[in-house]
DNA sequence: GAGCGAAATGAAAGGGCTTTCATCGGCGGG
DNA sequence: CCCGCCGATGAAAGCCCTTTCATTTCGCTC
């Protein structure tokens, strides 16, 4: 029974059956009704130069008539390369980084890649579980908006090991080495806590995020601006949060501090806005009686309660600067982008911090 | 010269090279190193039952011992299957598009399936390119909240000749037969404006979506509840917008109306919010001037300017649903999924239209 | 102790494409 | 008139894994 080990797809008599009707169109079958080679269509479907004008015309025609799509799965192996990238970040409902998904998906689309969006709801095992499967599916880079804890080496580790590109954005995990796009996350810090001394609040709270380089930097960059202002760092005015709901939490626990803050930093938008409910919830007045500075410049903040002062990191910029990077990592031989593009952070007045012009 | 021939990969001399210090350990790699055959060690990786258990330990320590990783492209060439869904969806910078995609990522998950986002940005030939190129990269499934206009049948007859399962959330194209998860459009339109016209206003205008089913589901039902009420329909008071920038827009003009709306409905929550922007900024007061009704529920909602009534379609819900709808429709054999699950819209009242209690 | 079925293993044949390299025919130059 | 070269074409060998089905080896039953 030795032809019933034929195999699968189509009948069972030999390599030649035509066309089982359901099946998609393959090279083969455009081949041989041309009565040309796999290779000469293959060719042609890739825009090799070397085939006769004549040829091409006539596959050309005989592609479009069977509306031949390219088997992506099959030429990603043959090839080793897949044209896929993958993006991980932290929050997809922080549209801080929807906006750089965008960005890099339209940056990478002209090239070629298609984007595999993948959301680690700041939870570093899941980012390791989801970096795994995007290295698993042959992915040709990486980009990481990293919720990695600052010690995590293994991970990178083992995406270097891999040969596998990858580029940095708006956290700047531990790898001096590694190419990395974003703000300098103390001046950011800075920035922001230096605007809300200017306008004359002098017990500022600051709600730092997760220990990942973005909190960790904003938060050095708080305390350096209250020492240089020579205002004391309360340690109570430090609280932790991640997103609108824990950025409420925390605020609510700074208002029940006994001198209540004048000021809030939330190291992100989302836990500013958290933040500012908190706060008008308690029957304090934005900014008369409490000033709130978040960062990140995310798509709804000015369409806040109190419109939000924030720092821009500038995200859709982000996401196509880092294409840019990973896109030539790829393409040449070593593998490795180099280098850091830091973002100049601006701020950007609203009321929530008194409005642009008067001071306090 | 024949030998020059061999191939790639592995140097030059034949098929045993023993491990190429670089290159990704393979099932051939782990059976070689074991004196066993490549498929008992597949058989292992899979989980197979017909493995001797001691031959299955040993396989199991070499594999974590070399930190195998099977090639995803590999095994979904050789399996036919891939193990991905794709997710296209319209505006992932409205959190209720995001909503929807951590909510099918974390049903997908536990199934074993990775799920691939795109974002169409609202247009339809990009749309059309990503789901082309999703079909090219032979996921098993899809999930759509389609930008189509209703009459766009190419594609949906594209995915049907695949025989690609595929479910439509949020947006119900014009295709009776397709499953579908999502709140009845009408109903959400009937719902919002109703709850106007019950809170006093008589002169109520609405932000409509693109020509979407989404769109055109909600301007009925607005249409329909009006009716109902012996309101007389004002041509002038319907405006379309997509996302906040255009609800921006739409409202400016709204609010150069002669008789002013007293009630803007937005098809959206971005489309409410930036209407909502644009009210205050004209100077008038919400909501006891005009009042704002949006529709999806957005996370940033209650956040807003002003909290924004909206009608809630429980996007998290939905993703899980539908994800749930196509893992069984890709497992069972008919490949179809059926009917319809209609989400019953319900309504959310904050302060944008008067607040939970009083009745203006 | 022959016969049976189950358990364990593996051989062979692809999946649809690309890679490398050989071949073929025809042209101009020596 | 033969050589070598070029453009055009194709043959063969993989890419790494799974599928199907055959084989081998046991332990049992009767």
């Amino acid at each position: 029974m030795k032809s019933g080990a034929n195999g699968y797809r189509r009948g069972a008599a030999g390599a030649s059956m035509p066309n089982p009707p359901n099946a998609p169109v393959r090279l083969k079958d455009i081949a041989q009704d041309l009565n040309v080679s796999v290779m000469t269509v293959s060719k042609v479907v890739r825009g090799c130069a070397d085939v006769g004008a004549q040829t091409r015309s006539r596959v050309l025609a005989r592609i479009k008539e069977l509306n031949y799509q390219p088997n992506w799965v099959a030429r990603s192996l043959a090839a080793r390369r897949t044209f896929i990238v993958g993006l991980v970040v932290p929050d997809l409902m922080n549209t801080f980084f929807a906006e750089i998904a965008k960005g890099v998906a339209s940056a990478m689309r002209p090239l070629g890649y298609d984007v595999v969006i993948c959301n680690s709801e700041e939870d570093a095992s899941l980012e390791a579980s989801e970096i795994e499967r995007l290295l698993a599916r042959q992915v040709d880079g990486l980009i990481l908006a990293s919720v990695q804890p600052p010690d995590a080496e293994e991970i990178f580790a083992k995406i270097e090991a891999r040969g596998v590109p990858y580029v940095l954005v708006d956290r700047r995990v531990s790898r001096p080495s590694a190419p990395y796009v974003g703000a300098d996350d103390e001046a950011i810090g800075r920035l922001a806590t230096e605007h809300l001394i200017e306008r004359g609040c002098r017990r500022i709270a600051h709600i730092a995020g997760p220990h990942h380089p973005a909190g960790v930097g904003r938060l050095k960059g708080y305390r350096e601006a209250l020492a240089a202002a020579g205002l004391k760092a309360v340690e109570e005015y430090v609280e932790r949060a991640a997103d609108d709901a824990t950025g409420y939490q925390a605020a609510r626990r700074l208002l029940s501090l006994d001198p209540v803050p004048d000021a809030i930093f939330g190291y992100n938008d989302p836990a500013a806005a958290g933040a500012m409910k908190a706060i008008l919830e308690a029957g304090y007045r934005i900014p008369e009686q409490i000033k709130v500075v978040g960062a990140g410049n995310m798509h709804y903040s000015d369409l806040l309660r109190v419109p939000l002062s924030t720092v821009d990191q500038r995200s859709t910029g982000i996401g196509e600067q880092a294409a840019g990077i990973l896109a030539k990592a790829i393409t040449s031989k070593r593998r490795r982008a180099g280098g850091a593009i830091l973002i100049e952070p601006t701020l950007v007045i609203r009321e929530s911090s008194g409005g642009p012009l008067k001071s306090t």
